[in-house]
RNA sequence: GCCCGAGUGGCGGAAUAGGCAGACGCAGCGGACUUAAAAUCCGCCGCCUUCGCAGGCGUGCCGGUUCGACUCCGGCCUCGGGCACCA
């Protein structure tokens, strides 16, 4: 090889051979402990960006470490293949979204490749290829089996601009995740999956996962959304029907004043059927359908209602109230109705306001008095039950327990736990996804597509207009079909499914990707899972890492894994930014990964990346940054030439050294402990600063009249070691002209001599009044005698302590001492 | 509004358990090498006062605890993120 440090030609040569050799091919090996170092599979756009060239850096240092450190790893990678963006593509330019995925997923494989990461290529898992979409229809049908899979009608969040129906977690502060346009509601009868059953499971196994970022857990939290109360019937009055609300303060229950419900509510039209009120609920129920989900949950909005002409009866004390419809009251939380309790509850206290409405206190802080006329807004507050009969008296939180107590001895409430979380709506408009395997008979309805029968073909042939619904409806040979029960005419579900769903189970199937009798082998996933460590962006905080661990939690309960949660130890990598923007094509600051890797290689490219910022926080790109990682390893390469002839012949006696010596030994074992601990608290920018260091030292050392043969090769194959995980292409091609036949992949990671890493002298810091006054060099055993000697030795520490009266002295031993005078 | 997270040189960042603030890198300055330049190697590099020795100040702001605070406590400011009529 050359002198020069030729990127190309050395990153080109190990990947090639790295690739003939096979050498990254993971297998089961109970002997071993495993590990399963697991990224974000990326959607197959077409090209890398630097997100990912981030997110598969930070993994493939953790995978190539924990490979050295002796565990048995598995590191897949794959493409979430199905989307949307597919088929804007094909409208846009003609091509048919299928070409258009597999082109992008030929040029992506390009470019991972090109990175050096350390992936089995070999469990490559592709969600739009029929062996993996199958088993997802397969998944579907076992959801349906248990119930977890049901079809109904239900206000749904529509996407004007994707055409298509969006799952909740899907719409962010009103606008579609994937194209931000503003998001409508519509009524729609839909496909769901019921996450709702696992709500309380989800919620509370967020106690396991101590390896996740708290802000995740809280936000999944939040997500859920759990709260406690009571559900309260409320006779009508005239009638024989109730009307049951969701409060969590059933002690605030002698304060309605008056009863909501959501315009949707189901008894909304029997309740003014036939009365003068119809027409005016029909037409308020309008007014409020046509909102976006924006305006309808804006806290800022002034709030409006009707008035049904219609009365319920508070069942504790016996009180009329009236019956408005509401627009901040949802027909998707609680039961859609609830008591309206203005003095304690702020959004009732405006619509009190607003409608002229009594305000009743029913409860006050401790030695204060309330007046509802004086009251500028509503007391949310703690304090002890008023005017609320034979409760007088008792503290709220008492109260919420009692007045529960009593409504279900009464026959007219229960404890009630209630959830913000929805189901998950699953079905797409969309052609370029899973088709969901169900059949809808004339005479049997809906019927399940038989397992033997899978997968369900995605039909090629299909007009993608981006218009008028789903595709698949208009392909006639897709949609006629026969009955697998009767054998009658009809009709297949037109839909497909959402692409989340592929990405709930592919880390799974990587376990036993080419397995075609089931969605993953049993025994494999018992091996492999739970991942042990998942790095993605923050962005699927509630998404797909929810949808994940909902899967897991189901497939548990059939017996198909025996883990509850899918991923041990979470990362959220930042985004990387550039002049303080996040990089995109409309702000033109897009800094494309093949142009670096062309200029510089991957390993420069690696090398920045993970050098710039810790994982966790926002990387700003520094074109300069990047040339100073592109010198530095021109540096090791240079270093390493320099003394390639001494390494090979080094003689591996290390006793009677010199003290430079030794200085340089120690460095080196220092540099192993230090870059050991930081990779393993990810702490990869110190890492390689310690490396920096190392290689400074090494300069320095090779200044030195007499170098050690032993001592240079000690630091150089250390060095080269402890660098492969970032750089891996030139730390194989130096380890191999050392004479090294292993790749430095199958090496065993460097252990360091605690002995050796000691230093054996130690800067003593002397303050007074805690002031540093000197720096002096000590012996790294000194005593704290000494060090006091040492230290009132020192002039400039004397300045500063003669002629005062020395209080008291400090020492930590081997560090520091601190006069204390006045 | 509520809940997180973060504020350190010209810049990215470091300080893992309360003990040297600014490691490492970028930029800048100086030197060596060179006919010269690039590359490379070596050195300097928080601010103020000072020829220098040295001294003072300094981790968003104000206060506290401590022999000693970037680190702990209380209050505030700014920025970023999440949630936001969920009864």
């Amino acid at each position: 090889m050359a002198e020069r440090y030729n990127h190309k030609a050395v990153e080109e040569k190990w990947q090639k051979r790295w690739e003939e050799e096979d050498i990254f091919r993971t297998y089961e090996n109970l002997s071993k402990p495993k590990k399963y170092i697991l990224e974000m599979f990326p959607y197959p756009s077409g090209e890398l960006h630097m997100g990912h060239v981030r997110n598969y850096s930070i993994g493939d240092v953790v995978a190539r470490h924990s490979k050295m450190s002796g565990y048995n790893i598995i590191h897949p990678i794959g493409y979430d293949a199905f989307g949307l963006p597919a088929e804007n593509a094909a409208i846009a330019r003609g091509i048919h979204p299928a070409k258009w995925t597999f082109d992008n997923i030929i040029n992506m494989r390009r470019q991972l490749k090109q990175l050096g990461l350390s992936y089995d290529w070999n469990r490559e898992v592709v969600t739009a290829s029929p062996n993996y979409y199958k088993w997802g229809q397969w998944l579907f049908l076992k959801f349906y089996e248990r119930g977890l899979a049901y079809r109904k009608k239900a206000q749904v969040n529509w996407c004007p601009s994707c055409e298509t129906v969006l799952a909740n977690e899907q719409v962010e502060a009103g606008r579609c995740w994937r194209c931000g346009s503003v998001a409508e509601l519509r009524d729609l009868e839909q496909w769901f999956f019921k996450i709702t059953d696992y709500a309380e499971r989800l919620l509370n196994d967020l106690d396991l996962l101590g390896g996740w970022p708290e802000r995740v857990r809280v936000m999944q939290r939040n997500w859920i959304g759990r709260s406690e109360g009571a559900y309260v019937d409320f006779q009508i009055k005239g009638s024989d029907k109730k009307i049951t609300v969701f409060t969590t303060r059933p002690d605030t229950l002698f304060g309605a004043t008056f009863f909501l419900l959501a315009p949707e509510h189901p008894m909304v039209n029997e309740l003014v059927r036939g009365t003068k009120y119809e027409v005016g609920a029909a037409e308020f129920r309008r007014k409020v359908a046509a909102e976006t989900e924006i305006d309808r949950t804006s806290a800022e909005k002034e709030k409006n209602g009707f008035f049904t002409g219609v009365y319920v009866v508070n069942p504790v004390n016996s009180e009329e109230i009236p019956v408005y419809l509401a627009d901040y009251v949802l027909m998707g939380y609680g039961t859609g109705a609830i008591m309206a309790v203005p003095a304690h509850d702020q959004r009732d206290f405006e619509f009190a306001k607003k409608y002229g409405l009594p305000i009743k206190v029913v409860i006050e802080p401790a030695g204060e008095q309330l007046n509802p006329t004086m009251m500028a807004q509503a007391y949310e507050g703690e304090g002890v039950m008023v005017n609320s009969g034979m409760f007088n008296g008792t503290p709220q939180v008492d109260g919420i327990k009692k007045v529960t107590e009593y409504l279900q001895d009464e026959g007219v409430g229960e404890v009630a736990v209630n959830y913000r979380l929805r189901d998950w709506l699953i079905s797409r408009q969309r052609y370029w996804g899973n088709p969901i395997p169900i059949v809808y008979c004339e005479k049997c309805g809906i019927v399940p597509v038989p397992e033997g029968e899978l997968p369900v073909i995605l039909p090629e042939n299909v007009e993608i207009t981006g218009k008028g619904g789903s595709p698949l409806g208009r392909v006639e040979l897709f949609v006629n079909t026969a009955c697998p029960s009767c054998g009658g005419p009809a009709k297949r579900e037109t839909d497909t499914m959402d692409t989340f769903i592929d990405s709930s189970w592919y880390f799974l199937r990587y376990c036993s990707p080419h397995d075609d009798r089931l969605p993953f082998s049993k025994e494999a996933v018992d091996y492999w899972m739970p991942v042990d460590q998942y790095i993605g962006g923050i962005e699927h905080a509630v998404l797909h890492l929810l949808y994940s661990r909902f899967f897991t939690k189901v497939l548990y309960d059939m017996g198909m894994v025996s883990e509850v949660e899918p991923f041990t130890n979470l990362l959220t990598q930042g985004m990387v930014i550039k002049d303080g923007a996040k990089m995109s094509k409309s702000k033109g600051n897009v800094v494309d990964p093949s142009m670096i890797i062309d200029k510089y290689g991957a390993d420069t490219a690696r090398l920045f990346i993970l050098f710039a910022s810790p994982p966790e926080k926002e990387l700003e790109w520094s074109d300069r940054g990047v040339e100073g990682s592109y010198r530095f390893l021109n540096r090791v390469w240079r270093i390493v030439q320099e003394n390639k002839d001494l390494v090979m012949k080094a003689q591996g006696d290390l006793t009677n050294l010199g003290p430079a010596d030794r200085n340089l030994r120690s460095i080196v074992h220092r540099t192993i402990r230090r870059v050991t601990d930081d990779i393993a608290r990810f702490s990869f920018n110190t890492a390689i600063s310690a490396i920096m260091e190392l290689v400074n030292a090494m300069y320095k050392y090779n200044d030195e009249a007499n170098r050690h043969s032993g001592v240079m090769k000690e630091a150089t194959d250390n060095l080269i070691l402890m660098l492969s995980p970032f750089a891996p292409h030139i730390t194989e091609e130096l380890w191999h002209e050392l004479g090294n036949t292993e790749s430095t992949f199958l090496e065993p990671w460097p252990k360091y001599n605690p002995e050796l890493a000691k230093a054996e002298e130690v800067t003593l810091v002397v303050q007074v009044n805690g002031k540093v006054r000197d720096k002096i060099t000590v012996p790294a055993d000194v005593s704290e005698d000494d060090m006091k000697k040492t230290a009132l030795g020192s002039e400039r520490v004397l300045a500063h302590v003669n002629g005062k009266d020395v209080k008291n002295i400090f020492i930590v031993p081997g560090k520091l001492v601190n006069f204390v005078v006045k």
